[in-house]
DNA sequence: TATGAATGAGCATTCATTCAT
DNA sequence: GATGAATGAATGCTCATTCAT
């Protein structure tokens, strides 16, 4: 089946990547097997090597989708009509994260979290992360200045600061909705106001 | 006799727990071996396997071991006699993390998030976790109890919810810090004192 | 239309046998791959088994290739009309593996090594090998007959028990020429017209 | 069954050693797979890389054995009291490679071949197999300068330059009785003797 | 006839664990 | 108890060959 097209590629890897989400939602990065991943993409042995290089090519692009996937674009927020509050904003990404849990393809917030583990292993995937993380950074300050043109947020707020804090809320949840188990974007987004009110 | 043996059991195994420790700060528990262990703990294969029953044994005394770190006493804090705000507590709890990284047996905070992602794959390092993460929340209660006391923290606010949010921003400075590596416990907690202020 | 068809079936054979020659004299003939033949010859796999069955049927074209390229006419010497010595034919021998190993396709005696080893292991390859030996050895002993008439090897002499030692010393030219790298012509010519003086 | 003697190691690495030779010299070294080896020496995988690194290492070790199998000491030929010729010297080379011949772990001709396509190949096979050559060479060079004392060999010749020529009469000897199979010692030695007569 | 993606058996190697000493 | 050599199933990956287009 030669001459093959660019979707035809893109299709396949896909399939790939699919099949290595949901086993390592189910299992991480670590006990997911080539073999795993090969059987779950219903594809040959070589077929798959011959769309990635190894494991740790679909380690790298799987870390990446996950952590992608948690990004949300805080930008449109920044950018619109309404006035915005750092709840508002902290609202969006909370209930982003909890759609991410019921992918098709697994729960990708458990993907995410074996991305983290990752990340601090390999530099290729820290850097992945790195960049992912100072984006959605780059959104929180944009929302957070916008914030402080609406007067929900001090004007004397450093919002690279508030930034931190406030991507740093994201991490917490999931890691207590996938292991406590009775965090709800409501409950974490009611006791955020409470504090900030 | 049987107390000189139960010393030197505790000393064996903290032993071996030390020099897993090592090993998973630098590489991680799926790419840490038993060999690696083994070499680095001084000990004989045999030996190791005299106070483990193996390798899950040492993950999960390991992962229990991390959290755990994680965890203060904020008991004391609400016992004390200042008034305590959120901020307050949080800042204790960053300055503790920023201790973990730098132990003598490598850096807690990493082996922190491999627990975690442990703990979406086993049940038994879940349950672990689990424990650790109510009991701090149960510190944070206690805390948050006491600055409605105090009139930090509105009256109406639900400590537990609160709890949850508070506890959050744990794991967001830990990830920053050793993904991102631009973020101390002092701008983390500046950006939090914005957003409450 | 045949016979175009005929030249274009040499020409494209030939193209793959010139890649793989230049494969092998690299890298041998297991480290060899069926890949980087196809690669080097610029064809399409397809196309590469549209001309061999396999692996196996190039590996037995380039042995015949490279053993064939070591034989020299002897003939043409054995029937000229200037005296023959041994040593004199022994020259013509030795100045014409030095060619090969200038082949354009790679060195030829670097290939014809791997030929050897693999005469040891593939029965159609010894065949192979045993036929061109043999003919050099007639070629040998057509020259030492000549000798002999002119008197310059002892007429009590079996010109095949001579050949076969005449044809013996050029795979020891070879090896020390790849292995020692040290060895002439001229210096392996004047070892061996300094035993026979 | 730790504390294991030096002893018990040599014997093992030896066992190890003799399988793969059996193995070589029916398969050649690239068709020779580590499971071959394996159950050939009635070790375990894991045992087997306790005392070689990899297949590299077992290759280079008998590559090491089957060449240096192929030295003969000249030297005590040299020393002796006895008058010393050029093919004295060849007659003990060529019995003692049909001795090899003969080696209960296979046939050491056909593996020594297979080093001498190694070495073409491999940088480190290639230099164990030049500091063998280099070592004969000399053994021959010591018998060549008894042989001009004794007056078998013109005084004229450069020992160096006769003793490539002599070791070059080896691997012919090799190859033809593996690949035509109709040489002997006797009839190899009785070919040079007629011509240096 | 040409293409090259797909196949899948086979390969070298690792590693958690055991057990004879 | 302590030792560490031995085990062998499992892993990530390769590559000669095929065949639908």
């Amino acid at each position: 089946m030669p001459k093959v097209t660019d979707e035809h590629r893109a299709a396949r890897r896909h399939q790939v990547l699919a099949a290595a989400l949901r086993c390592v939602s189910r299992e991480g990065f670590h006990k997911t097997t080539m073999a795993h991943v090969i059987a779950e993409s219903g594809m040959s042995a070589g077929a798959v090597y011959g769309y990635f290089k190894g494991k740790n090519e679909i380690i790298r692009a799987i870390a990446d989708f996950a952590i992608g996937g948690l990004a949300v674009s805080l930008q449109e927020l920044a950018e619109g009509d309404e006035p915005v509050t750092p709840a508002d904003a902290l609202a969006v990404v909370l209930n982003h994260v909890e759609g991410l849990a019921e992918s098709p393809d697994g729960d990708l917030t458990r993907v995410a979290v074996q991305a983290w583990a990752e990340a601090c292993r390999d530099e290729q995937v820290r850097e992945i992360a790195r960049q992912r993380l100072l984006k959605v950074r780059g959104g929180w300050e944009a929302v957070l200045v916008r914030a402080q043109r609406d007067g929900s947020l001090h004007p004397d707020a450093d919002p690279t600061q508030v930034a931190q804090a406030m991507i740093g809320m994201m991490p917490g949840f999931v890691l207590q909705r996938l292991i406590v188990g009775d965090v709800t974007a409501a409950s974490y987004l009611a006791g955020f106001r409470s504090v900030v009110a």
